[in-house]
DNA sequence: GTTTTCATTTTGTCCTGGACAAATTAAGTA
DNA sequence: TACTTAATTTGTCCAGGACAAAATGAAAAC
């Protein structure tokens, strides 16, 4: 077992998994596989992996968040690593919206409260439809690439999506009307822990006039449809984040479409689902934003009060 | 490598270990130990887990949370771990609130709306404080209790879970004063879904005119740490749900403490940190929501304005 | 009688090295 | 160009062994 005061030499296994993310598996395998890393070892034999070797492994995951193949980059130099992050910089780059420097400021500095208002305002000027659009994708867009630069900090994000969380669920309580249709059952499949999407979709059918049922993230399938032939529920909306693995999205939908009635409508929304309309039968992908609204309206055609 | 459609058949190992909290080679060693649990096997020989195994697992979780010994009851049959939890809840009787039963409808036939206005209406009758100690503590510990008896679907908790997590953080929003101090940075380790004790957390400490800020869930450690430095922060306050390794809690939270300047206060709370507090030098436990205020209180003596 | 010390289980985590299927890329064919 | 097929890459799982931290119980000292 791994010592407590392992701070002077380096971390243990599983305290490199907690840091970085990577499985134990997977650390081990790479090691056998790539020569990287390569830990040191206590009295016991037990893996101890220096700071600056967990540092590059950080470098290594955001490399491969953005598609990148571990052979290609877990045997480069810490130098040829940057030199990666620096080419896909300039391959994507962000339309941030006007204000990003001062916002990004905000968020490096931790100013929570100051973000939250400016994202408020942000949303009173413009209204929710707009904001969601205009505001909301490029700059959660930008800030995901801030973070693929290195140039904002994992806290930084997981401000920004709570402020947005907060604004987001307050706009939603004080929409006002209730007990419209379609009603909507929002949700995602496990290992999907990305909510913003949901949240934004909520935000979205909401105010049309839909009566929506949000279960948060990571409904198992069976309960998913068991939720949605118990509650009266005419449309079944998923959200999968660009992280998720396409053909297990695929898979698990065309199953739900299966043991789902026929009567009730399923939805796929989210990036990982742009181009996959044509493995999905009988499930209506949605694109963006407005095309959400677009399908409600094709629901509402369909189904005259 | 996992597939989604694991639902009639059973669960893999990874995602037992997801849904119990219990590690996959605990799993493992279990089997090989006692016997139990005995999952099947796939085609290609991997470990399947019937529905009914995971959720005796489950029981048996809550039973070690309790102090009794894998050996003890790893081995016994549902009935008899049903009679020990039986036991265990006598001991320790948790008071449902008077109207769990109208409550555990509304979760049962999805009407989040109203199970929302409910709640909202015991805010404004009770107040902040009461509210979470009187009504959202022994709620949410009746939900749980709902859950592993099988009275409540996923589904139901999903959207218990939901609607707290909306008038919460429409409390917070509310209470008005900014800018005090403490300034208290929340979040949790990685590995940690749970949000709801993160923002109970912010729901005490906010009204009290703390600054609080926080992070959501799965910071890593070192982003902890660069944010509590960087942000001017006085308190890093970590949650942990009973679902979580305490054995990971303490190793994370010791490494932490070690790498925090001296001058920033860490504190620890959640289920599982009960009994902690010993091998936690220089760490606060904070035992229940009381416990937060008096801690409060304690960091104000020692820090006068 | 209470606390302290020491030996003995119990228990969780880590190890090695092998295996394989899903995902991805490359090559071949219509 | 579009589709199928073969080759490679990659993450996760497996078995069974090992060992230290924790828990328990027994003995000794206060």
């Amino acid at each position: 077992m791994r010592s407590l005061n392992d701070q002077p030499e380096g971390l243990g296994i599983a305290a490199v998994e907690r840091d970085t993310g990577l499985p134990k598996d997977t650390l081990r395998v790479w090691e056998r596989r790539y020569g990287f890393p390569r830990p040191l070892r206590d009295a016991n034999g037990e893996r101890v992996y220096p700071a600056e070797q967990v540092d590059k492994l950080r470098l290594i995951r955001r490399l491969l968040d953005q598609g990148l193949r571990p052979s290609r980059i877990v045997a480069a130099t810490t130098e040829e690593l940057a030199q990666m992050l620096e080419a896909a910089r300039e391959a994507a780059p962000a339309a941030a919206p006007a204000d990003w420097g001062t916002l990004l400021g905000l968020m490096h500095r931790q100013e929570g409260a100051a973000l939250q208002r400016a994202l408020q305002q942000n949303l009173l000027k413009n209204g929710l439809q707009r904001f969601l659009t205009d505001t909301l994708v490029p700059l959660t867009d930008a800030v995901g690439q801030a973070w693929l630069k290195g140039e904002l900090s994992v806290a930084g994000e997981h401000l920004y999506t709570e402020q947005v969380h907060n604004v987001l669920r307050g706009a939603i309580a004080n929409h006002g009307a209730h007990g419209g249709s379609p009603s909507i059952l929002l949700t995602t499949f496990p290992n999907e822990l990305h909510s913003l999407g949901l949240l934004m979709a909520e935000a979205l059918f909401a105010p049309e006039g839909a009566q929506c049922t949000s279960l948060g993230t990571q409904t198992p399938l069976a309960d998913i449809e068991r939720a949605a032939t118990q509650g009266g529920i005419d449309v079944v909306a998923l959200s999968f984040s660009s992280a998720y693995p396409a053909r297990q999205a695929v898979d698990g939908l065309n199953t739900l479409r299966a043991r789902l009635p026929a009567h009730i409508a399923l939805w796929a929304g989210g990036h990982a689902m742009r181009e996959q309309q044509r493995k999905l039968p009988g499930i209506r992908v949605i694109a963006d934003l407005q095309d959400g609204i677009a399908a409600l309206a094709e629901w509402r055609a369909g189904h005259p009060a």
